[in-house]
Parts: structure tokens; sequence; C-alpha cells
RNA sequence: GGGGAGGUUCCCGAGCGGUCAAAGGGAACAGACUGUAAAUCUGUCGCCGAAGGCUUCGGAGGUUCGAAUCCUCCCCUCCCCA
């Protein structure tokens, strides 16, 4: 269990601590730290992994983790690094969206060995009387620190509401509260959850006289500046439904040659000497790492098998045409019929979802983008029919990457 | 509660009675070049379409031959004062 404050520095996971030579000491022992993740949503994205992988640092490193879900919480809203009120969610989506969360940290945690919990802050936030929080928790808080904190500062340019100045109490409260349940001594998150996590720590410290120590993750963006586990297509989600294993997989590959090195010390579980071996590699012999990003970075959220599966698919669609395991790589469903009475191509391609409107397949196959099984298109009019079918089925590509496969049924 | 400034297409931001589907920038997309990278250059960038049509400028009404642009009411945001 030694060492996991210098595994994760040193694979780039740490960006501030509280007490660097206390955290290191204390995780000579094993200790029980939390990590609270939204549940907006029923699906983590890529922009989730770095908290997740860190929990799974931890837990490999023979301590207890918790992954709480912030179903109080999020009934309100973090102000934190936000410009604007966050969407306020139900009580019922909420506890549905926990569900399929755990699912998820399922792939990165094992929840069966008693060291891995999942835990609900409604369970405690919920029941919480105003009258009594306030004069529990509430006169801990000086208001004017509050306003210097850095999360806040922001929001004061553009107008902060009450509940959501309420975020940090509530959160810090989450800490105590964790600590007195779980023994939880080490709370980490994102950069710009500093402050809310030093203000539980700070409330353990006023309140039991406990040490709770804090340690934030740098926010990641990639090279060119866009937010981590985005792209133009939205959120690169860890749900299959959402992201199938093969885009999953695309979406590493595609990396920015200068954040190989870093993405595979955070997101893969490569010895350290095998990652800077492999980030040291130059021009064309960078695509072995980002293969090997892509194929470990695929393992851990679906497993091996799904992970070569992708990467064959992958393989096969760009090293030119030719056989490829088309069931890896997604696919649509069309009515046999369209196809006897022939498609004209840009109704195809925006109903298989290449392109959003009737309108920017045409763009698309006009400006040269548009492929129907490895032919190129030549008028955005052309009809195809079942002719064009090869096994029932055509393989569509848009632009140099987007591949997609038309089932006739 | 009083006073002021605003809400424009994904974002920022011009427009302030016709020449506006709306300048400019960013993002994005396609092509060329490449290594499924970056940078660069070119093109595209509301919807449907062959022409042409249709729907947009916070919301609802109104004035006008004609409105993003003028008027009325409403909603929302920010600033100053209470």
């Amino acid at each position: 269990m030694s060492g996991v404050y210098d595994v994760l520095k040193e694979r780039g996971f740490v960006e501030q601590v509280s007490d660097e030579s206390k955290v290191r000491a204390m995780l000579e022992k094993s200790v029980t730290c939390y990590i609270g993740f939204d549940p907006t949503s029923d699906s983590f994205h890529a922009g989730s992994l770095v908290p997740i992988m860190a929990l799974a640092h931890m837990q490999r490193h023979g301590h207890r983790v918790l992954a709480v879900v912030g179903g109080g919480t999020a009934m309100i809203g973090d102000p934190s690094g936000k410009t604007e009120l966050r969407q306020l969610v139900s009580k019922e989506e909420i506890d549905a969206n926990a569900e399929g969360l755990k699912r998820q940290l399922a792939h990165f945690l094992d929840f069966s060995g008693g060291t891995a919990f999942m835990v609900n802050n409604a369970d405690w936030l919920r029941p919480l009387n105003y009258i009594e929080f306030l004069r529990d928790v509430g006169r801990h808080f000086s208001v004017n620190k509050m306003l210097a904190a850095e999360s806040y500062r922001m929001r004061l340019e553009t107008g902060l509401n009450f509940i959501e100045f309420n975020y940090m109490l509530l959160q810090a409260y989450d800490y105590l509260e964790l600590y007195r349940r779980h023994g939880c001594t080490l709370q980490m998150g994102g950069n710009d959850q500093w402050g809310n996590i030093l203000a539980g720590a700070d409330l353990i410290r006023r309140v039991e006289h406990g040490e709770a120590e804090a340690l934030t993750f740098p926010l990641l963006t990639t090279a060119t500046g866009a937010k981590m586990g985005k792209t133009e297509k939205g959120a690169v989600w860890l749900d299959p439904k959402r992201t199938s294993p093969y885009e999953y997989y695309q979406y590493w590959i595609n990396a920015d040659d200068r954040d190989v090195g870093r993405f595979l010390a955070l997101f893969t579980l490569l010895p350290m000497d095998e990652v800077r071996r492999l980030a040291s590699l130059a021009g064309e012999e960078l695509r072995e790492a980002k293969e090997i990003l892509a194929l470990e970075a695929t393992k851990m959220n679906h497993g091996e098998s799904e992970a070569f599966k992708a990467r064959e698919a992958s393989r096969a669609l760009f090293s030119g045409e030719g056989g490829v395991d088309e069931s890896s790589v997604p696919t649509v469903e069309m009515d046999r019929r369209r196809f006897e009475e022939g498609i004209p191509a840009f109704a195809l391609f925006a109903d298989a979802g290449l392109a959003k409107t009737r309108g920017e397949a045409r763009r698309l196959i006009a400006q040269g983008g548009g492929y129907v099984n490895g032919r190129r298109l030549e008028a955005a009019d052309e009809t195809i029919t079942a002719g064009e079918l090869r096994d029932g089925a055509l393989m569509l590509r848009a632009g140099k990457k987007k591949y997609a496969r038309v089932k006739a049924s």
C-alpha cells in the first residue's frame, strides 16, 4: 500500500495537496478517501476519468474508497467553475442516475471486497433541518472568507444566488459526515473543488477536532485547448449505448501528439517506464503509442474483448479498404425497400447519422467527403440502390474518419 | 422599490425601417498536405429544395407596402441606489 502518493504524483494526478508530507505519511497506512460525483446524468463521460482512475489507484494500493454521489447536492448545483446557474435535477432522476454511475464505476473499482463503496449524500442531506444545520454547521463559516474564495469570485461578477452560495456548506458537511460515518480523512476532486474540499477539512477540524486532508487533480484540457472528453459530436460517454467502444477507441487514438504521454499516465495502468518509452517516440512512430493508449483506455472501460474488437475495426478501416469486422462499426438499420426504390445519397447519409441535416449531407458530398463502400460519390443526389449492397449492408464514410454501416432489413 | 444598460444565428459580437439568413472573429465541417497528430492553405457553415420557397434576431401583440431594427406589455440578465 505504500507509495500511492508517489504513484499519483508521478502519473500527473496531483494539482494541489493540503499538506504534502502529512498526506504522504497518512497514505503509508490504509486510509479511507472519497470523491464526489454528480448524478446529473446516468453516465460518466471521459472528463470524469481522472477522478475515477485516481480511486482505482487508491483501491489497488490498499485503501478504502468511497464514491459519493451527490444525490442531495445535485439538487442545489455547484457554482464552482460555472458561469451560470446549473440546471436543477429532480429526485427521481438523480436516484436513477446514481444506479447507472455505479455500474460504470464497477469497471474500475471492485465493489465486492469491502474496500469500495458507493454512498449517496442524499441520505444525510435530505433529512437535514434548516435551523439545526445553520446552528451546527453554518456558524463555522465566514461569509467574508467564502466571498474571497476563488470558486465564488468568478460568480460574483455575474451573479450568484443564495442556493448556490450554500453549496460549499453542504459539501463541507458531506466531508464531515463521511469522516464520522466512515472515518474518511482524505477528499479528492477536481481543482475547481479545492475551496469546497478545504472547507470540509476545516469543518472537521472545528467540529470534531479531527484531521482531514485535501488533494485536487488538474483540470485537463487537450493540447488544443478543448475540454477533456468532448468532441465535436459532444461528450465521450463511458456508456457503450451512448458512445460505442469503437468510437471510444477512436477518441483516444485521435489524441494530439502532445497529449499522448499525459494520457497514458493518467488513463492507463501501464508501468511508468513503459509510458515514458512510448511517450518518447517521435513522428510517425508515435502512432504506436496512440494505439496502445486507445487499446488500454478502452480495455479499462469496455473490457478486453471489446477493446480488441475496436482495434481490429479501426485498423481495418484505416489501413485502406478491405475485410473489416463490420460488426464493430456503428450500424444503422434501414428498410430494405428504400434501397429497392433507390435512395438519394444525401438522404442516406443524413438518415445514417453521418450528417445532422440533409443540407449538411449535401455539402459533405459536394465537397468530396462522401463515400459508399469506399467509392467517392460524385453528386449529392446520386441514387443508391440495392445493387450496392454487399451482404445486405453498405459501408458509408464521411470525411476521413467517420464511418457508419447501414444494414438493409 | 427607484435609476441605468442589455437579451442577435453553436460562442463572442456588429447591425438599429428595405440592399439581412443577418458583418467580423472563434469553434466546427470538407478538401489539399500529412502520421487516424499539429500547423498551413482553400471552401463550407439556418431548414427544404433544381429554380425557388420556408422559419429565425428573449416572448406576446401592434405600427408600416415592408421590422432584428419603431411602439406597447411581459419575461430574463447585469450595474448603480435603497
